[in-house]
DNA sequence: TTTTATATAGCAAAAATTTGCTATTCTAAT
DNA sequence: ATTAGAATAGCAAATTTTTGCTATATAAAA
């Protein structure tokens, strides 16, 4: 099936945009197929391109930007393009997030053919599409209920640059066991036993 | 031209692993492509396809794992086998941890199809291939003059996994001591006075 | 206004890490 | 054949982290 749209592909990793264009055409899904690897080449394509139907699908992670940046941007220069986000993390907290900022679609890098299909055509349709690998994550009621203050994170961030508890009450004129008391918090809130637990745990949930 | 070799891709995106797989197929460089997303049907596949020549395209992030640590496994199966190593960061560590292993080739997935055909086309030949891209930062005077080995990668994955020494050493099936020792050879190769130094390192260094 | 959350600080014991040593086995390279 | 590097393992001492407690001041929220 062919839906009268034409498919903008933008990923940094160029060999990955030129492959899945390629397999959007071999399935022929699209009219037109166009791929970029930096947002430069996108933009004025798409400034260029006008107000047709274009379904843009976007890499989370550009580099730089992520694809989250460009989204405000994109809408501006095509009212009616639908955007549907390519991520390869499964992080609940990035999800959300992405979620929120209301995409027409996102899909897992690790989806198959048939979720791509399926994302098209319900866009198509009008629908919005989220990924089934998502789904659980977004309803997983692990998602929401921690948060960590900007005084935690800010210590978290002396913590990821290397720093020992000594170090960082050093740094921030505090008492070591005030670094160990926040430290111990954030580290019960996201049940972790170390601080390396702790950075593996930020770095996954986007904090870092 | 089409080479007398079969082609097997391992990557955590299937979707990767789809297309590029349909992207060799597409130019006939192959008589057999396959891709896998997991490193159990890889090695399923791996183990029951025999002695063949078998070029092997090996993404650096698998997940849980790294490319780099099934390289000496890969070795294990099938002699024969080409290992040509995928990956899309542009870290002068990571590149030289990974060419210190002596792969078969290292290619960007930033990299063009033209650039892959070359790699092919080189490695049919016998000879290496290293992605221009890459060959810069290999002789850049900031590539630091330190590597990790396949062994020191995989017990790293362990600690960013959130393990103690104690743990990785069940894990591993070793002795705490020796856990203890690969870590200390890390730390003093990259000169870091604690576990949190060292996967900051790591992250910053495209090697997790 | 009372409650709740946050930031701060402390002590002491238990657990884990880090460091300064040595040493054996195996493999790859010269 | 020898050397060099890598993986393995050990001990002991010094240091750091983690945990189980408590406690006060302040700001925000109900």
């Amino acid at each position: 099936m062919k839906y009268s749209a034409n498919a903008i592909i933008l990923d940094d990793h160029g060999l990955f945009a030129d492959a899945f264009s390629m397999l959007l055409e071999r399935y022929k899904l699209f009219d037109l197929v166009k791929s970029f690897d930096n947002k430069e080449d996108f933009f004025t394509f798409l400034s260029v391109f006008g107000q047709k139907n274009i379904i843009i699908f976007l890499d989370y992670y550009l580099g730089e930007d992520t694809g989250l940046m460009l989204l405000s941007e994109i809408g501006r220069m095509n009212r009616k393009a639908k955007v549907i986000f390519l991520t390869s993390a499964l992080s609940p907290f990035l999800i959300q997030t992405l979620y929120s900022n209301n995409p027409d679609g996102i899909l897992s890098k690790s989806c198959s053919v048939e979720t791509v299909k399926q994302c098209i055509e319900d866009i198509s349709a009008g629908k919005t599409f989220v990924d089934p690998l998502f789904k659980d994550l977004l309803h997983s009621n692990q998602s929401l209920n921690i948060k960590f203050t900007s005084r935690e994170i800010e210590i978290l961030n002396h913590f990821a640059n290397g720093e020992t508890i000594a170090q960082t009450a050093e740094n921030m004129f505090l008492s070591s066991h005030t670094i160990v008391a926040h430290r111990r918090k954030m580290m019960a809130k996201a049940d972790c036993q170390s601080i390396t637990q702790l950075l593996t745990f930020a770095k996954q949930h986007g904090l870092l």
